[in-house]
RNA sequence: CGAGAAGUGGCUCAAUUUGGUAGAGCACUUGGUUUGGGACCAAGGGGUUGCAGGUUCAAAUCCUGUCUUCUCGACCA
């Protein structure tokens, strides 16, 4: 009776395929009429929705405070600070017409809302004593992006940007660095996803940053994914925009910047770092759904037990709900599965002949049997928290089973033609070097790890003397 | 944006080669029997074949264009 199964493709036969096979068997999300836009369905908001009332938390517990700024930008604006305009020129969308009249000027569709806050502290800020300013906004951008796919690249990108100015560079840079850790730890404690942060080298940072901080994830199949930015701008907005305040000395000075974002693309990462072939995993820190009961026989006993517990469970935090559907047994624990649920409760005449009901965690898909004496909100609660450690420890040990350290180009050409992952490289500095690293199956450094290891004296490409460390992998 | 593949009820596909007016399984609806790994029987509903043109007595089928999806590459989060 294997034969439903063939919805969703085996992942080592074909990553791609059981990627896009499980957002639509888990109905996370469906294709809309415009390439790279994609419908969010209710599994696949709810995870989101999940995701953004943590952060959300998060960021107003640092205070940060949620603003909104309109979607279109004039070009004008947008053009003043040459270098962002530069980096995002070939993936902006412009509105030409309002009605069937020509605009004067164009409009772009925000790729990113620099400009718009940066434009709007030059009006607000006065005086030292506005500052920091610290805002967050939940929305999304347009990037004309060419090679499109669910979560991962579209055109439209669903995010969180926040946008920081602040008196001092060091104020400015210790907000940078916070910032990228509360996603690294986001993604450590809730989404069970082992990452490396660090500095993102000159060619890759965000266009108009003075540096860039990078959190960067492996996925299944090895592959790397960045999830979680914040970038350092000093003083370069400030001073295209003129983002000017009255300092301590009565001397007018330009204000230090900041902005961090994540996307919707975590959602992709939960997928692929624990996603398996009979459908998704969802850690229970971000379950919109932790716990599913399926009662099997339909007899009162079984009826008022489910009520029972689900009342229990609810009462104590956990996300529970009842499959009382019209469907075979076999037919909900199938669902439950590909939804990743965590945990389901079975209750069937056997379990209650038994004084038990059955467990089931999805990780492992272990079967447990639990008294009807003994605490189910304990027995619930504990299986949870050990689903969450063990799909963080399953992914970590993976992470590094696939880190490979690397003093020679044809030890990295073997290691990339057998199984991917990051490689751990010296480097001299030079883009000259970072560039030929992408001959060997489109290699790109991911950043300059904070932890930063000798593991030769030159660089692995040119042979001068290494400055660096760096992290390489491919990208999604 | 370059190369390749594909678009037929909600889904997977057949009919395309050789043009003749669309068919199956799953899903859905109703009734009944069932319920411990994607139940069974019976009766139903649903498709101007992605879209737009063209050729033809006749187009799912041939031609042109276009949109979307997937894969690889370049670009990017």
């Amino acid at each position: 009776m294997e034969k439903k199964n063939k919805l969703i493709t085996s992942r080592d036969v074909d990553f791609a395929q059981w990627y896009t096979d499980i957002i639509s068997a888990a109905r996370l999300a469906s294709y809309s009429k415009v390439k790279g836009f994609i419908i969010y369905e209710p599994n696949g908001y709810a995870l989101w929705e999940k995701m953004q009332n943590v952060l959300d938390t998060k960021f107003k517990s640092l205070g940060h405070q949620n603003v909104l700024f309109p979607p279109l930008i004039p070009e004008s604006l947008m053009k003043k600070e040459g270098e962002l305009i530069a980096g995002f020129a070939p993936e902006v969308a412009w509105v030409t017409h309002g009605g069937s009249n020509e605009l004067e000027e164009r409009l772009c569709f925000r790729p990113t809302s620099e400009t718009l806050f940066s434009d709007y502290f030059s009006e607000s800020l006065q005086s030292y004593r506005d500052l920091p300013m610290l805002y967050n906004q939940w929305c999304s951008v347009v990037r004309w992006e060419k090679e499109t796919r669910p979560f991962l690249r579209g055109r439209e990108l669903v995010w969180q940007e926040g946008h920081t100015i602040h008196e001092t560079k060091e104020e400015a840079e210790k907000e940078t660095l916070q910032m990228e850790k509360v996603y690294q730890e986001f993604f450590h404690e809730y989404l069970a996803i082992p990452s490396i942060i660090g500095k993102k080298t000159d060619k890759e940072k965000f266009a108009g940053a003075e540096y860039t901080l990078t959190n960067e994830a492996l996925m299944y199949n090895g592959v790397a994914l960045q999830c979680g930015t914040s970038h350092f701008f000093g003083q370069k907005f400030s001073k295209a925009y003129d983002i000017k305040y009255l300092n301590r000395n009565n001397e007018l000075e330009y204000a230090y910047q900041t902005s961090w974002g994540t996307t919707t693309r975590m959602i992709g990462a939960v997928i692929m770092v624990h996603g398996d072939d009979k459908g998704l995993v969802l850690p229970p820190m971000i379950a919109p759904r932790q716990v599913v009961i399926i009662p099997i026989s339909n007899d009162e006993k079984t009826e008022q037990l489910a009520k029972e517990y689900k009342e229990k469970l609810s009462a104590n935090g956990i996300t529970v709900y009842v499959d009382d559907s019209i469907k075979s047994p076999g037919f909900k624990f199938a669902e439950a599965e590909v939804n990743g649920i965590p945990v389901r409760i079975e209750i069937g005449k056997r379990d209650l002949e038994n004084n038990q009901v059955t467990l089931v965690r999805r990780d492992t898909l272990e079967k447990i049997p639990v008294s009807l004496d003994d605490d189910i909100v304990l027995n619930v609660s504990n299986l949870l928290k050990d689903i969450q450690s063990n799909l963080y420890m399953t992914a970590k040990m993976r992470m590094e089973s696939m880190t490979y350290a690397a003093t020679s180009l044809e030890e990295i050409e073997n290691i990339m033609n057998v199984q991917p992952g990051f490689i751990k490289a010296m480097w001299c500095g030079e883009e000259s070097c970072e560039v030929k690293m992408k001959e060997i199956n489109g290699l790109k450094s991911r950043c300059l790890p904070f932890e930063q290891e000798q593991v030769d004296s030159k660089c692995v490409c040119c042979g001068k003397e290494a400055k660096h460390l760096v992290v390489w992998g491919i990208q999604y």
